[in-house]
DNA sequence: CTGTTAGCGCTTTCAA
DNA sequence: TTGAAAGCGCTAACAG
């Protein structure tokens, strides 16, 4: 529990010399150095957190909201947590987690200056969050890409283009009757998951522009569902030759539901799905896809913190991350 | 940005009756009170965490120490998070998280005072972090309870216990011949759960106690492992009339081996497993198990961390949360 | 290259 | 019931 004041004592220099000789910000004599790092030793002396805090009105901590709710995926969820502490700790910044549930806390970490800026993870379309995070004094940025950011910073995945280029991959591998398989729209009181209506999206547009007709199967992520689909639209019906899946829930089922009715891949059906690398090739198949790069959105949203941190001109901006397609075994070459 | 100064001009009072205002730490008079209160809406007034911090030297957060390894199970480790989150804000703290793989980091946030105390996950046996973490001067709790503790306080669900009530339960309900499953235990450098030594005692020495043989079975969790296992002793032979599994990543898998090969439960073949509830109620049947209380252990981690700030006293201790057999589908009535 | 000193914004003793 | 003032431990002018 030694002070800055003991190791200056110690070593027999001013307090401020020992200031400088740890930060670098001013030349100091090896010889004066090697004294302060001497005393610093021998006292195990260890800059306090808080009085640096006090003194430079930074903290050195990203606040970081992550959700709770049972519906969200736990191994994702895991995953933008590593990529942001990976990312913040090489900045040197530590992390304070919230719960998202707790929005209250959420705002007062801010208020309070624990943090120096806030990351948000699960963004919903409408997010009641937004109006009172855009209040705040410290940086913000949204994980998602919300039709209003309410003037907030975002980062997220361009899953328009994502889809567009999904689709884009089944066409110009000969597939001509593609679907799009999604989870079923909450009802409208549920959260809409940023990136519902722009994945919707870009499947029509790519549609449209390659002449073809958009069909959007919404499909809970049941056993049952899965196999009445397979079975109506698929064997009986060889209603579709592509498939755009974006249903990380439904994926590995749908995988294996083909392969008991006997559809083939990539011979009777084509399938390029958008999710993280890991789900796409879970399950009983290695799924051609869009891959969500979720290290890479973490990383990106405390660059864009610690950015809106240090220069305060930097407009605000959503930051979409461009879509690469991961050709696997459910695609022909091309 | 307003600070108590600005409040107690504003309010026409001295900075410490503002200060006093606000922790309640004096009697302040109802007229007073309700002009500062004014003052600190007017303002939007919210006090500096970091010059609370240097003014009483402690910083209201947790340090928590998370696996990454690719091993462990992201479902369990939110779970920890969870419940340590949710405990450490109901007592106004809140949760600093590093990485377990950056040990010198997990140090340094505790030696600069960045949290005042540290709950470390995912201890194995004999774990090299030991030894520093004892050297610190903050409380430090360890989630697992390692032969060797170094003095620090622990929490663990207990395991020895856990493992002679599911062999108990399986006795009392007319088993006799009861194997034990769990995986391979890693090569000598691996990394050794702490509760591995002590479920395995505890098998073992209810065996003795109840006159029966103990055969420990280390199973790969790979399906031609389990499949195998289950055709060699368990339908070809009917070597075995109880299970005691403890080995999450294969229970379910085991559930739909049982199924396939047709041994039923709790007919042929009674089942009882430690492992969290919601991975034993997975898969295809709802197993009787001894519940590892995961969040029972999270909120006593923090309990324990809160308790060594408060009272200096406390002497070291390992605190084991006494096991419960709740029964499912894979044992029979006693 | 080094020292002196005034903060950073709160808490708390001491004094009224 | 209230006020004045001395820290908490560090940073960063300002002054040599």
């Amino acid at each position: 529990m030694a002070t800055m004041t003991d190791i200056a004592r110690e070593a027999g220099v001013s307090l401020s010399t020992v200031s400088y000789a740890l930060s670098g910000k001013r030349p100091i004599s090896d010889a004066t150095r090697e004294r302060v790092q001497a005393a610093i030793d021998r006292l195990d002396f260890h800059p306090r957190a808080s009085a640096r805090a006090l003194a430079l009105q930074r903290t050195s901590l990203l606040g970081l909201a992550v959700p709770q709710r049972p519906d969200v995926d736990d191994h994702v969820v895991m995953e933008f947590v590593g990529s942001i502490l990976g990312a913040a700790h090489e900045q040197d910044y530590d992390v304070l987690l919230v719960t998202a549930e707790d929005h209250a806390r959420t705002l007062r970490v801010a208020e309070e200056g624990k943090v120096d800026a806030l990351i948000v993870m699960d963004v919903v379309e409408g997010d009641a969050r937004i109006p009172s995070l855009a209040r705040l004094h410290s940086p913000v940025v949204l994980i998602g890409n919300p039709q209003d950011a309410g003037g907030l910073a975002c980062v997220d995945f361009d899953f328009l283009a994502g889809a567009m280029l999904a689709v884009r991959e089944l066409h110009a591998r000969g597939a001509s009757r593609v679907a799009m398989l999604k989870p079923p729209s909450a009802g409208p009181d549920g959260p809409v998951p940023t990136y519902a209506r722009r994945s919707r999206l870009g499947y029509a547009m790519a549609c449209a522009e390659l002449g073809m007709e958009s069909h959007v199967v919404e499909l809970p992520p049941e056993p049952e569902a899965v196999t009445s689909f397979v079975r109506d639209h698929l064997v009986e019906q060889r209603e579709f030759d592509g498939l755009f899946v974006h249903h990380e829930p439904a994926l590995a089922l749908l995988g294996r539901t083909l392969l008991a009715q006997g559809v083939h891949c990539p011979d009777d059906l084509q399938v390029v799905a958008v999710s993280p690398a890991d789900v796409a090739m879970n399950g009983p198949w290695e799924v051609s896809s869009v891959d969500i790069p979720i290290p890479a959105i973490g990383q990106t949203s405390v660059a864009m913190a610690l950015e809106r941190l240090s220069t305060h001109e930097t407009p605000a901006h959503a930051r979409l991350l461009s879509p690469a397609f991961v050709p696997r075994g459910t695609t022909r070459a091309r």
